[in-house]
DNA sequence: CTCTTGATCTTCT
DNA sequence: GAAGATCAAGAGC
C-alpha cells in the first residue's frame, strides 16, 4: 500500500558536527528536522534537554554500562530501557565527556506510516508516535540501536528547510530538577505527548 | 474527563 | 528493596 501523506520537504542531512555544541542549543534546533529509521519517521515535534550536571540525567552519577555512550563524542545515538518495557531514543552531545543528550519525546508520522502503524497495533495516526517508547516501538528502535552514529544508515536526521515556531516548558515524568525549563515542542503541533501549558 | 494499576529492566540505597 | 526520562487498560465520576 502507497504512503499516501504527503513528507516535508527535506533539508540536508545533519552531520556529528550539528550536535558538537550545547545541548541547549541542539535541543530547540532539532524540532521540525525529519527522523528517519530504515527509512521510517517523521517530523521531530518535542524533545528535552538533559545535561550531566543536573539529577535527572542519567549520567549525572557517572558511567554505568546503560549510559555508557553518553560520555562518548557527540553524533552518537543513546537508547535505554524504560520501566522495564520500553526503549527511549537520545542524541548524544557537546563534546566527549560531557555525557549531555536530548530525549526524543515526539514525531509527527510521516514516512513509513503502514509499518508504524503495524509495529504499534491498534492505533490511530496521532497517537503512534506522542511519546518517547511509543516512537521507539513505532520505529522498531531497541537495544540493538545503542551506540549507532546519527549521520549513517539506518539512521538518517534531514535539518528543516524553514524555522518554526518553537515553544518550551517544563520536562514531563521526572521528580528531580523537574521544574528547568527544557522541554521544546512545535508550536500548535497535534503530535505532542502532552499540550504545553498556555 | 480523571485516577489507579500492572508490566518488570537498570541503577542506587 | 525501591524508584524511575512510560504506556495502556480499566474503574469511577
Amino acid at each position: 500500500m502507497a504512503d499516501l501523506k504527503p513528507a516535508a520537504p527535506l533539508g540536508r542531512l545533519l552531520t556529528k558536527t550539528f550536535f558538537a555544541r550545547s545541548v541547549h542549543e541542539v535541543a530547540p534546533a532539532l524540532i521540525g528536522a525529519t527522523l528517519l529509521v530504515d527509512g521510517v519517521g517523521g517530523i521531530i515535534t518535542e524533545v528535552e534537554a538533559y545535561h550531566h550536571t543536573e539529577p535527572a540525567a542519567h549520567s549525572f552519577n557517572g558511567p554505568t554500562p546503560r549510559n555508557m555512550v553518553m560520555f562518548g563524542p557527540p553524533g552518537f545515538l543513546y537508547v535505554y530501557r524504560s520501566y522495564g518495557i520500553h526503549w527511549c531514543m537520545n542524541f548524544v552531545c557537546e563534546k566527549e565527556g560531557s555525557a549531555s543528550a536530548v530525549l526524543i519525546r515526539a514525531l509527527e508520522p510521516t514516512h513509513g506510516i503502514p509499518a508504524m502503524r503495524r509495529r504499534r497495533g491498534l492505533h490511530d495516526e496521532r497517537s503512534l508516535c506522542t511519546g518517547p517508547g511509543k516512537l521507539c516501538e513505532a520505529m522498531g528502535v531497541s537495544i540493538k540501536h545503542n551506540t549507532l552514529p546519527l549521520d549513517a544508515p539506518p539512521i538518517a536526521i534531514h535539518a528543516r528547510t524553514h524555522k518554526p515556531e518553537i515553544v518550551s516548558g517544563i520536562r514531563i515524568g521526572i521528580t528531580k530538577a523537574a521544574e528547568l525549563p527544557w522541554r521544546y515542542g512545535l508550536k500548535g503541533s497535534k503530535f505532542l505527548s502532552k499540550p504545553f501549558p498556555a
